[in-house]
RNA sequence: CGGGGUGUAGCUCAGCUUGGUAGAGCGCUUGCUUCGGGAGCAAGAGGUCGCAGGUUCGAAUCCUGUCACCCCGACCA
């Protein structure tokens, strides 16, 4: 592609909607534009790193024996209030009318309507297993769409949904899927982790994400490199503190605490540590009453732990300010077990607290050398919590460490929630009707692009790993106007490449050579080749690369050459 | 949805407090000079000041409404 035929704006400022640095480079390279709120246009160059994404994603799904196919966007009410989703789904859910006032949604997943499909197309079990695939625009409605490209609302997905006779049959399919989106992530040069999930809303069984590692991700995920055990923190088991709970050694004692409603508020005025204080955190019960979930003051609720409760009402919320009053006579921020009339569960590690502070049930007043069994009832105990850092592994492999990652895959054993509800069904051996078990599977691809900027950018731009790079060789052509040699021989270096299956982006504009410089190292392709009369008067092009930084000086006649080794090399950028 | 903030040239922003008819830098056009890391000089083009209503002789500026965009918030017990 010649830049003199291309209307390419980049921006040398930053544009003040930008948060992240994807957005930033996104949006300052010019691959992308947004039209409204987390709705984006996708320029010719990025639409090339798209593109190479989802090639990527094509070539492995089809190797791993999936079938692609292209499922309409708009999908009509009626799919989905036979799963009951038209409800349940939500605002998430983007509803339109069309002439006749009848009611659609824009897709924001496709379970209904390929599973509709399925109940039309598959009749016997000789059919199956089957896994179809589509890479297509979803929209869901964000509550707040933000990070550019990583919380889009209208974003591009690559989902797979398999059908089975099975549990069997979908084991084998998800593992298929587990590999190749392993290979599909290390296709594309992204350093990632595999983690096991909640399956969320989705429903089923297992489920297992795919991370691109990266400092701003959103997720945090546990992990243990010694026994490999990797989890989404939402998912990760705390496992209780070894070796029993010590003795009371400390009476219970009132204290003023007058206005000190936080842990760490109560914790410095005590001067006692958080791992020594207790949280009552009150929630509505599923018996319309209130539960109250204790927790170690260091250690923060895992919400997705706590709703799977049966005592906790579905979906988990905290009881307001005035019900606490009500309920325990004191104020948000002073309640504790001692003499409270509600049912408490502890995480396992506030119950093996003892001697510790709490709230004292009374405005201005927390209880210190409080002791389970002796002051409050023993609780019932149950995993609520987070794991941190530190924590015990749950693989015994020793301690679990926490870094950052953005999802960008995920899949799930579905089983038959939706080909139940659907009636998809297939006749067996015996000529008797058997619902069909489902396995769902998706890739994020346009997150894809912007985590693999988060993870691969410096201070002049963007990193692209090779594999999925707008273009595998930048030719910047100094100063063409001054020299027909270096024009022609820029031409013809642009034609060899090409000739020889690479994608050039060739720079022939008549720009001053600071700006060229600039833009290629944002735009972050990661082959450079500088071609000036200053060069050709040696018969060398000088190469950089972008990444390392390293430059070499190559004869023109090596040119080919060289860039085929270094194309070919391992190193993904 | 609640709270906060911002809407002025393609982009980043000033001007608003104290009303008097719109500016800077970058970008864009033309010319000259430059020409190996986002050039210099000169001359230009480009704005219903988000929109609607009100106050006023006069509104980017004050008031009301509305729309859009951005940020924070479901860890407080």
């Amino acid at each position: 592609m010649r830049l003199s035929q291309l209307p390419w704006t980049t921006l040398k400022e930053t544009p003040a909607e930008a948060e992240v640095i994807s957005h930033q480079l996104l949006l300052r390279a010019g691959l992308i534009r947004r039209l409204t709120s987390g709705i984006f246009t996708w320029l010719p160059l990025g639409l090339r790193v798209l593109r190479r994404v989802e090639q990527v994603v094509r070539e492995e799904m089809d190797r791993a024996g999936a079938l692609e196919v292209l499922m309409p966007a708009v999908q009509p009410a009626e799919l989905w209030q036979e799963t009951g989703r038209w409800d349940r789904y939500g605002d998430l859910l983007l509803r339109i009318r069309d002439r006749q006032e009848r009611d659609y949604c824009f897709g924001p997943t496709h379970e209904e309507i390929i599973t509709d499909l399925a109940r039309r197309e598959l009749r016997s079990y000789r059919q199956l297993p089957v896994n179809y695939y589509q890479i297509q625009t979803k929209f869901r409605d964000e509550i707040r769409p933000r990070f550019g490209l990583m919380r889009a609302r209208e974003f591009i997905m690559k989902d797979a949904y398999s059908f089975h006779m099975d549990q069997a049959s979908l084991e084998v399919t998800y593992q298929a899927m587990a590999q190749a989106y392993a290979r599909i992530f290390t296709r594309l040069g992204l350093r990632f982790r595999t983690v096991e999930a909640d399956s969320g809303e989705i429903g089923g069984s297992r489920s297992q994400e795919f991370h691109v590692l990266a400092d701003s991700g959103e997720d945090a995920i546990a992990f243990c490199d010694a026994d490999r055990f990797a989890a989404n923190v939402e998912a990760a088991p705390a496992l209780p503190p070894p070796g029993a709970r010590p003795a009371p050694g400390a009476p219970l004692q009132a204290v003023a605490t007058p206005q000190m409603r936080s842990i760490e508020e109560v914790s410095a005025f005590l001067k006692v540590p958080a791992t020594r204080c207790l949280k009552l955190l009150l929630v509505e019960g599923s018996d319309g009453g209130i539960v109250a979930l204790a927790l170690r003051g260091d250690h923060v609720l895992n919400t997705v732990k706590a709703g799977r409760l049966a005592q906790v009402a579905k979906p988990l919320t905290l009881a307001s300010p005035e019900r606490v009053l009500a309920l325990t006579g004191a104020p948000t921020g002073f309640i504790g077990p001692v003499g409270l009339r509600i049912a408490v569960i502890a995480d396992h590690a506030a119950a093996a607290l003892a001697d510790f502070v709490a709230g004292g049930n009374r405005e201005g007043f927390h209880q210190t050398g409080v002791n389970w069994g002796r002051d409050a009832a023993e609780p019932a105990t149950a995993d609520l919590r987070n794991v941190v850092a530190g924590d015990p592994s749950p693989g015994g492999g020793g301690p679990l460490a926490i870094a950052r990652g953005i999802e960008v895959g995920h899949i799930f054993q579905l089983g038959d929630k939706y080909s139940q509800a659907m009636k998809a069904v297939v006749l067996d051996q015996d000529g008797q009707e058997r619902v069909m078990t489902m396995g769902c599977y998706g890739i994020g691809v346009s997150r894809i692009v912007a985590a693999a900027i988060e993870q691969n950018h410096d201070e002049d731009g963007i990193v692209w790993p090779a594999p999925m790079s707008p273009f595998d060789v930048v030719l910047l052509v100094l100063n063409p106007k001054n020299s027909e040699a270096v024009t022609a021989t820029a031409e013809a270096i642009y034609l060899e490449l090409r000739q020889a299956g690479m994608e050039v982006l060739l720079d022939d504009r008549d720009a001053r050579p600071g700006v060229k410089f600039a833009e290629a190292d944002l735009l972050g392709v990661p082959h450079r080749l500088v071609l000036g009369e200053r060069s050709l008067k040696d018969a060398a092009i000088e190469y950089r690369h972008r990444r390392s930084g390293a430059e070499e000086k190559v004869a023109l006649g090596d040119v080919l050459e060289f860039l085929q080794q270094r194309l070919a090399g391992a190193a993904p950028g």
